[in-house]
DNA sequence: GATGAATGAGGATTCATTCAT
DNA sequence: AATGAATGAATCCTCATTCAT
């Protein structure tokens, strides 16, 4: 997931210094507590315990837990809004809201603490997304909306519903995965578990939208 | 439980004692808290401070933070647990996925926190979950599984993933709520709002599982 | 060691009544805890659970936990010292030094907690001993001093210093009962131990004091 | 383990850091404290205020009050064990009874404070007495026994209660020490009055153990 | 006489943060 | 870049005490 941090003494392609490595270290394991605990939970101390240094170094190289918090955000939800900004310029026509699903699948099965990251914040009422990424959210569903909205199978007022309960089951599932692994004994996070919840959104979304033809011949 | 607490005023049939209503305004104010922020991040000197009593007066109605959280959770997942263990008592014959639906609804929007604070709670692995609640989302998630089964539409395997979804779609629109209502300026949790959402879930859940007479041709 | 508080209700020779009693049993709880635990690490709360009633009743038969502490030390050291008078008005001239010694086992014998509540109290400096007990203790001790004086073994300056050894042999035993215990399995407080121990004194001092005769022929 | 705090300047073999004298001066303050007040009497606050730091600091020199209190206990018993073991070593053929005391004495001297932890901590049952310590006492006073009972001087039976004896004449001198001098006006644990104690104490003993020579036609 | 409720003061402990080294 | 030490603020919780009932 996130390859091994290990000696890094050998030759890489771009050296990196030892102090860029290190704050790449404490993002990773900031990224992971976060999204156990969210950020109100969440001690600078674990953090630093789970990188392995000492509390006071991680502001070497950040100024706060704050701008820790909102660099993991940054880092963490990047990915995800570039490709649905791909997607949104790309006009969105070629792909269907399957293909759109398979993708931002494909983007999470990399980030896994994402979800969980963004469902914290999004429960607290996002108070620590930063004004920028705030800035994000509002065109993403714009135009998730109006994607939507061309399928033309649901009445309008219903599409932003329609949006969230799409982004409910996505993030949802992650969110879920503890405590239901924790229940059943399976891992909701292992390759093939995700692999079949992206087949199962693939059916779920083409049962929402039955009718692909309708849409394209005369728009 | 909780005879909506509008007039104390004077003929009651049983007369509260007046610790029993500081326990009742306890349990509100932390139910509110806890579902805004989560568990470690609510400081009991908010839910006093809400309550308008100081901190230590908490303890003469509930014995430590994690009693009265216990007691919040079980305040207020028990109506829940016992609508649906009546649906499915009544052998869910009867009632159609849509119907389930708007009933579970109908509870929410009588306890808005309750859904946040079980987000809350799920994000974080359900560690504070008492075994007594453990215990019932196992049975709770199975008897959904054998009504989703029994309605034929979908692929054995894709049952749980199927309840999973529906579940993260209702729960997950009252998390996004205070995000939502935030951005958009909406308040999703209004009178109107929610009675759109269920109507939108009612048209959801049809779209699923579409044929319903298929199911009972000999029922 | 208190006739049990059980039923009251019976025709007793002096009819208690009912909050005497209480303030009694307060008393004896007090005594153990403060015995065990001294002034400080001791809790009215748990002076209330011993009893069997609530925190607050307390106030109604003592006004604060000091007045408290210092009624079980009255009533704890007056039988002691009540025989200890006696004992210096009758001359000292009868009684040798093991015949006090076995009076004063005796009486502690009946209050196996004033030797520890003592020992608190001098450890910490004696603060909280009335001054009305502070009084007592040097002319006590004066007398004790002029007795030992009188057996004219020692040489004058060592007498305090014999004294205080003696008064730290008698009562160190019942301080050391409950580690003692502990670590050997035998009950230093039982009837047989208190017998022996008593039996060892009487032998320690004639040790000290080996020629008894000497004294009385020419006095 | 404590080389006389003395001078700090400068030429020491072994450079202390700062957090190293620290701890040490912790270790000297939380020693006075609990002696005199015992382990639950005594508060952190006090402790750091005795030292001039704050509160908090004291977490990064031990992990807790209970931990604190375990080393305090540990640094001051440890020399009294390794001396009385030694003593023990050598057979404890060629020290009398006089010798052995004036011993203890001697180190006691250097460690006024520990007659009184110890003291405390046994009238409390010794539940902060770390394994380790229990193990020593019973050895000890095992060892203690067989030397007394060497002298043949007293009925077998009684031997246990005689070395309690002695212990609690020498550990009581200290803890009487403050009610004392507060009512006489003396300081008992001035450099002459341990002098005069350490003197009176090899009398004592040299009467309860009359007959030296007794013991060794023989030897 | 007893108690439920309330509370100011304080107790141990944690946390984010700073700073000299 | 890392850390040991220090700390103000805050956290959960306890305690002695009060007061209305």
């Amino acid at each position: 997931m996130l390859e091994s941090a290990g000696t890094v003494s050998s030759s890489s392609a771009r050296p990196r210094r030892k102090g860029e490595i290190t704050a790449e270290r404490i993002l990773d394991a900031a990224e992971s507590l976060f999204a156990e605990r969210g950020y109100g939970a969440t001690t600078l101390r674990d953090v630093a315990a789970a990188v392995g240094i000492r509390n006071p170094s991680l502001y070497n190289h950040f100024s706060s837990k704050e701008s820790l918090y909102a660099a993991v955000l940054e880092r963490g939800i990047r990915p995800v809004l570039d490709m649905l900004s791909a997607e949104v310029e790309s006009g969105g026509e070629g792909a269907g809201p399957g293909e759109v699903i398979a993708d931002v699948m494909g983007v999470l099965k990399e980030h896994p603490h994402l979800p969980r990251l963004v469902q914290h914040e999004t429960l607290t009422g996002g108070q620590h997304l930063t004004p920028m990424l705030r800035e994000w959210i509002v065109p993403v569903f714009a135009s998730a909306n109006r994607a939507a909205a061309n399928r033309g199978d649901w009445r309008e007022d219903q599409i932003p519903l329609l949006v969230l309960a799409m982004y409910n089951v996505v993030v949802g599932y992650f969110g879920a995965a503890a405590l239901l692994g924790d229940l059943s004994g399976d891992d909701l996070l292992s390759e093939s578990a995700l692999e079949r919840q992206t087949e199962f959104l693939v059916e779920f979304v083409s049962r929402l939208f039955p009718e692909r033809a309708k849409r394209t011949p005369q728009d």
